[in-house]
RNA sequence: GGCCUCGUGGUGGAAUUGGUAGACACAGCAGACUUAAAAUCUGCGGCUCGAUUAGAGCGUGACGGUUCGAGUCCGUCCGAGGCCACCA
């Protein structure tokens, strides 16, 4: 029996049951001919910067509910932790710190996961990995061959968006506003081999197979959505007028076919082959190719909109009338990688096209007119609603969707185009020139070109030996790593130095999870039991490129045999992000530790008099200092006390602010429910339904709770579950015992209380529960089930409403028929003042709702 | 520019999905205990009018609509935020 007059102390009790369920193995997962049902809760890995922030403390809490709650409903449950261990952070501090990438991340790795056994987690720690252990890194150079083999992976030259800072290449999606997401320094576009996964060749499956995600955020299938982007149109050819070289004719895109009568000119895009090919005996065609590669695509520019276009002289047939000549431009808008790089433009109706009509005074002719006026037609804003086809020969009066059904018909019948899909998405560019990262397992041969790594030589590990003292790849720079013999001809060969981008090992981490199998990436029967992952949480920013980089590469890995489902994340849920006030004075940014409060609110610097500016309420990021550090909190409140107070308040998906007042009240609603083993009692774990009121009420009142919680937690309600916590808590602490049915009710009271706080405060219903006397741990034992026989009453209140306002109750018996409900009604004193004296129209009675009177 | 989400007390937020608006918590006020403070316990708390009570009116960004009944559904507008962005 611990001493309940003094206060809770977690530091005491907390270390104690996380080496209880270590000793007790409580969080194994079951092997998969386990008899219970499958659960998989997966939290999305963190990098190991070093030190876990309050995100992740909100993140893996609200994992760890789900876990423990699902374990104690009866499932067999896998929840694992690992590493997303590569990427440029690790090779910044190796220049910075001057130590080794392997080093600085392993060391960090350490440190952190001692900080997250320190939340008391319900984690599997036999699985854990890092994805620069060179056990998991081979296995995915090995099933990049098997990708190789299948024909998801191409080597090409394409254009890249490359980062003069970093020295690297990166996606479309790394590039934000036209600057590198990590140097921020603006990004040069630049020629070079790239090995693509052919994520493209998925893109209808993609798009199409997220309706099946009925778990997933709408928003998150919707962003998804949006960034494939999938259009239809007409793919037809525009015979030029005069042949250059080899092409004859321009192949364009439109999802506009219906607007063809409108035609005012063909433009294509600076990197266009046509360009290209006119360029070379045209140093103003050169030029101005040169003006557009360097303007980007940043925001700035786009904003200003600025329409460029150059005259090739060249002229090309309208397929509609051979008599019909466009001009041919060369436009810094038309983007090569979308649809043909070619469009025939229309500006009446597209305001891009319009903006570079008026510009270079070129005929707008209006072809869709809204449906109630005649004499529309467009000057300066394009017109893209729906309407009538006006000029258009055959297609006048249609609408333009029929319009285009018309068109794209003739054009197939005649053979002179055809109906195209086309995607936004692009293939998957992978390769990076780091060094911490997967090595690409292939040798370039200039006799055999690329040529795999045997199998039997994988893993290709990194080289230890490495220098960060240029800019540019490590491994390129080494000496000796990358000079080997061909696999195939034994002559003089080098290895490929780029390495995988980092979102290629974070693509299949879920399944290795399900076993660190020693001889291939994934057991195939252990991978297939445990997929997909049932609850899958992590932030919003990985809404797109993660997730969907996943499902792709699920499906890369069903094709080449490593596992049998398609989708892997069955339930996904993404978290707010914790926020906190921001403080400023003249020398900058302050920490929260910084600055004192005084008595009338006002906020000073620590030193008691410099003013303080209290800024918006951010983000916690390093840059404005707002950090509030999990371990400072855990050693003054406790792991629990941490994870009540994310877990309470804000909803789970909204972001949530960090206060000290709030952590403050859950430091006191811990204490709350210690005071409440202020006696001996009688561990009391089952029990009917008591006879006397006060312990009926009380019952209730836990049947009541047990029902709620349980639904709230199925819903991931954190923050509503809490709120009936707190009430059965109150309840508790005001219930007064006056017999010994009150006493046994209320110690059952306390056990059903500390299995629903376990999900949540799992070290403090421990102690409580071995307090009561309870056999074994609360970590292993089965949730409650609400008996709701108690709560059926043979009466119910009922508001009644005059007119739709509530002017009274009413307490009926449930099976109380109409008739007497209306009269009860009518006679209530509250209800008659505002019937009296008017006449009664209609009276609606929902049976076991509200009783609403209409008089007038 | 396109697509989407959200606007409820001093604050975070509840509201059985069209049926008693403001649960629960934080901050606040008053009281009890204490020499005092902290902690704890009790009570109050949307706004306006009503001296107070009883009570009445108003109230979920604004205006309109549907309905017996609207925070919830529909329309228009205002405001905040998110994602994508010259994607033909």
């Amino acid at each position: 029996m611990s001493d309940i007059s003094r206060p809770y102390d977690p530091a005491k009790h907390e270390a104690h049951w996380q080496k209880a369920w270590q000793q007790e193995d409580c969080f194994s997962a079951g092997a998969p001919d386990d008899a219970r049902p499958k659960y998989y809760v997966l939290e999305m890995f963190p990098y190991p910067s070093g030190r876990i922030h309050m995100g992740h403390v909100r993140n893996y809490a609200m994992g760890d509910v789900v876990a423990r709650f699902k374990k104690a409903q009866g499932h067999n449950v896998l929840h694992p932790m690992g590493w997303d261990a590569f990427g440029m952070p690790a090779e910044n501090a190796a220049m910075e710190k001057n130590t080794h990438p392997a080093k600085w991340t392993y060391g960090n790795i350490d440190a952190m996961r001692a900080q997250l056994k320190k939340l008391g987690l319900s984690i599997d720690w036999a699985r854990e990995f890092a994805t620069c252990d060179p056990e998991y890194y081979g296995h995915e150079q090995a099933m990049f061959l098997d990708f190789l083999e299948a024909g998801l992976v191409d080597r090409r030259e394409s254009i890249v968006n490359w980062d003069p800072v970093d020295q690297t290449v990166l996606a479309n999606e790394q590039v934000i506003d036209g600057k590198g997401w990590r140097s921020g320094a603006p990004v040069e576009q630049k020629n070079l081999t790239q090995w693509f996964l052919r994520i493209s060749d998925y893109a209808e499956d993609l798009l199409a197979a997220l309706d099946t995600l009925a778990r997933w955020p709408e928003k998150v299938r919707l962003m998804q959505a949006n960034w494939i982007g999938r259009s239809e149109g007409l793919e037809c050819r525009f015979e030029l007028s005069q042949a250059v070289g080899e092409m004859a004719a321009l192949e364009i895109y439109t999802t506009r076919p219906d607007t063809l009568y409108g035609a005012s000119f063909c433009a294509i895009s600076p990197d266009h082959p046509l360009a290209v090919q006119l360029a070379e005996n045209d140093a103003a065609l050169a030029a101005f190719r040169t003006e557009c590669a360097q303007r980007g695509t940043s925001e700035a520019d786009i904003e200003a909109g600025e329409k460029l276009g150059f005259d090739t002289g060249l002229t090309a047939r309208h397929p509609l009338d051979p008599e019909w000549h466009l001009p041919v431009y060369v436009a810094n808008f038309v983007l090569m990688g979308y649809g043909t790089g070619a469009i025939f433009a229309c500006p009446a109706h597209d305001q891009r096209d319009l903006d570079f009509a008026l510009k270079y005074q070129l005929p707008v002719t209006t072809v869709v007119r809204p449906k109630d006026e005649a004499g529309f037609s467009v000057t300066d804003s394009a017109y893209t609603g729906d309407g009538v086809m006006v000029n258009s020969g055959a297609l006048d009066g249609l609408t333009p969707q029929a319009a285009r059904e018309k068109i794209i018909a003739q054009f197939e019948a005649q053979e002179r185009g055809q109906r195209r899909v086309n995607f936004r998405l692009r293939d998957w560019g992978i390769s990076r020139q780091r060094y911490w990262g997967c090595p690409i397992p292939i040798i370039l041969c200039d006799t055999c070109g690329c040529v795999p790594v045997p199998r039997a030589d994988l893993p290709v590990t990194l080289p230890d030996d490495v220098s960060f003292d240029k800019p540019g790849n490590p491994l390129a720079h080494h000496p000796t790593w990358k000079h080997v013999a061909c696999p195939k001809c034994g002559g003089a060969a080098q290895r490929e130095t780029d390495t995988f981008d980092t979102f290629v090992d974070s693509s299949w981490y879920f399944a290795r999870f399900t076993e660190l199998a020693d001889d291939a990436p994934t057991r195939v029967a252990a991978v297939n039991h445990w997929l997909p992952v049932d609850q899958y949480i992590g932030g919003i920013e990985h809404a797109i490129l993660h997730l969907l980089y996943a499902r792709f590469y699920t499906r890369a890995m069903h094709k080449t045999g490593h596992l049998a489902v398609d989708e892997p994340f069955a339930g996904l849920f993404t978290q707010g992000m914790v926020c906190h006030e921001t403080y400023r004075d003249d020398t900058g940014w302050l920490a929260p530790d910084e600055i004192t409060r005084i008595a009338d609110g006002a906020v000073l610097a620590a030193d008691g008099t410099t003013p303080v500016t209290v800024g918006a309420v951010e983000k916690m990021s390093k840059s404005k200092k707002n950090i509030v550090d999990p371990d400072d909190i855990i050693a003054r409140y406790g792991a629990d006390t941490a994870r009540w107070f994310m877990l309470s308040d804000s909803p789970p998906e909204r972001d949530v602010q960090w206060t000290q007042d709030g952590i403050e009240g859950a430091w006191r609603f811990v204490q709350k429910v210690w005071r409440l083993f202020d006696k001996n009692m009688t561990f009391t774990d089952t029990l009917a339904a008591p006879e006397g009121a006060s312990a009926r009420a009380l019952y209730a009142q836990v049947q009541t709770t047990i029902d709620t919680v349980t639904r709230e937690l199925e819903a991931l309600g954190f923050n509503r579950a809490v709120a009936r916590l707190y009430e059965l808590v109150n309840a508790l602490a005001a219930f007064k015992p006056a017999s010994a049915e009150d006493e046994k009710c209320r110690a059952y009271g306390l056990a059903q209380l500390m299995k629903l706080l376990s999900p949540m405060m799992p070290h403090l219903a421990e102690t409580g529960w071995a307090e009561l006397g309870g056999a074994g741990l609360v970590a292993n034992a089965a949730w409650p089930e609400a008996d709701m026989s108690v709560l059926v009453s043979d009466d119910l209140v009922l508001p009644v409403q005059v007119n739709g306002k509530k002017r009274g109750e009413i307490s009926v018996s449930k099976t109380a028929d109409a008739a007497i409900i209306e009269e009860m009604a009518l006679s209530d004193a509250g209800v008659k003042k505002f019937i009296d004296g008017k006449e009664l129209q209609k009276v609606i009675i929902v049976p076991g709702r509200i009783v609403n009177l209409v008089v007038k």
